[in-house]
DNA sequence: TAGAATGTTACAGG
DNA sequence: CCCTGTAACATTCT
């Protein structure tokens, strides 16, 4: 369910729950999803600590003692789930049981949620890393036919951004989410460049106060446009909403649109 | 109650 | 082969 700003929040929280926890027992409920066999899994996680929960794009990794890495990709509808003593939490994929009766369980009804052991590093930028440069982000765009917002929710092209975070850069940078990649002006793309990394720290603060314990919580409240409760923008303009590749898109007509 | 849901990918068509 | 757009995945909630 979740994107950047989300499972940044999500990471250090889990981190402050489970750090230096030694991982007891690893429970495999959905098999099918793991990259590697179940042994091999459990081989090589059981009775190691947990060091260090990161964000890598839309995905946490989990850090383990003897140097090996689960990631984990919650998909749409994946969730971590606290799991108390005797208790059973519906759509398990996977279970981790700590020492001392600590468990979370990463959940999906869809059973989509994915563990990748030891996930191979991207050569995509992500969207809050070192190298998403103005000068990648420029050459990107001069390249693409596709509707902007179809280029920012693209994890091939730039890792983190989904259908929320996309309507909300798009709506501060007041470009339409309509417009062609190539036909943006290349003022227009530095502005978008700039709002990219203002729209997400400013949210990534904002759920640091709002959700300092939760690796789940879904948090609408700091939302400008994204936000089917909302009528109007900030500004006071009408949010009109419409698909885009099948998604819900929501705009107002204070974002110009370029076409070729 | 039918449709939407903060995602990804296989596949079709150009 | 490259580029782009669409449908499907399974279940819950409104």
């Amino acid at each position: 369910m979740p994107e950047l700003p989300d499972l940044e929040i999500f990471a250090v929280n889990l981190e402050k729950r489970f750090k230096n926890k030694t991982l007891e027992k690893l429970e495999v409920i959905v098999p099918k999803r793991l990259n590697v066999s179940e042994t091999e899994l459990k081989e090589a996680l059981e009775g190691h600590q947990l060091q260090a929960v990161l964000r890598e794009g839309k995905t946490m990794q989990l850090h383990f003692g003897g140097g090996n890495v689960l990631g984990l990709h919650l998909m749409l509808h994946g969730e971590i789930r606290l799991v108390e003593k005797d208790d059973q939490v519906k759509f398990r994929i996977i279970e981790f049981h700590f020492k001392g009766d600590n468990s979370f369980a990463l959940t999906d009804f869809q059973k989509m949620a994915t563990p990748t052991l030891n996930p191979e590093p991207s050569e995509v930028p992500d969207a809050l890393s070192k190298d998403f440069t103005i000068t990648y982000l420029k050459e990107l765009l001069s390249k693409k036919k596709i509707q902007i917002k179809t280029l920012l929710m693209d994890q091939h092209l730039i890792r983190g951004i989904g259908n929320t975070y996309a309507d909300e850069i798009l709506w501060h940078t007041r470009i339409s989410p309509f417009s062609i990649a190539k036909a943006i002006p290349e003022k227009k793309v530095k502005d978008l460049y700039q709002g990219i990394e203002e729209v997400l720290r400013k949210e990534i603060m904002q759920l640091t106060r709002a959700i300092p314990d939760s690796f789940n919580a879904e948090v609408k409240d700091f939302l400008k446009i994204h936000n089917p409760d909302l009528k109007h923008s900030p500004t006071g303009h009408e949010i009109k909403i419409d698909k885009i590749g099948g998604r819900k898109t929501y705009y107002t007509d204070e974002q110009v649109q370029y076409n070729l």
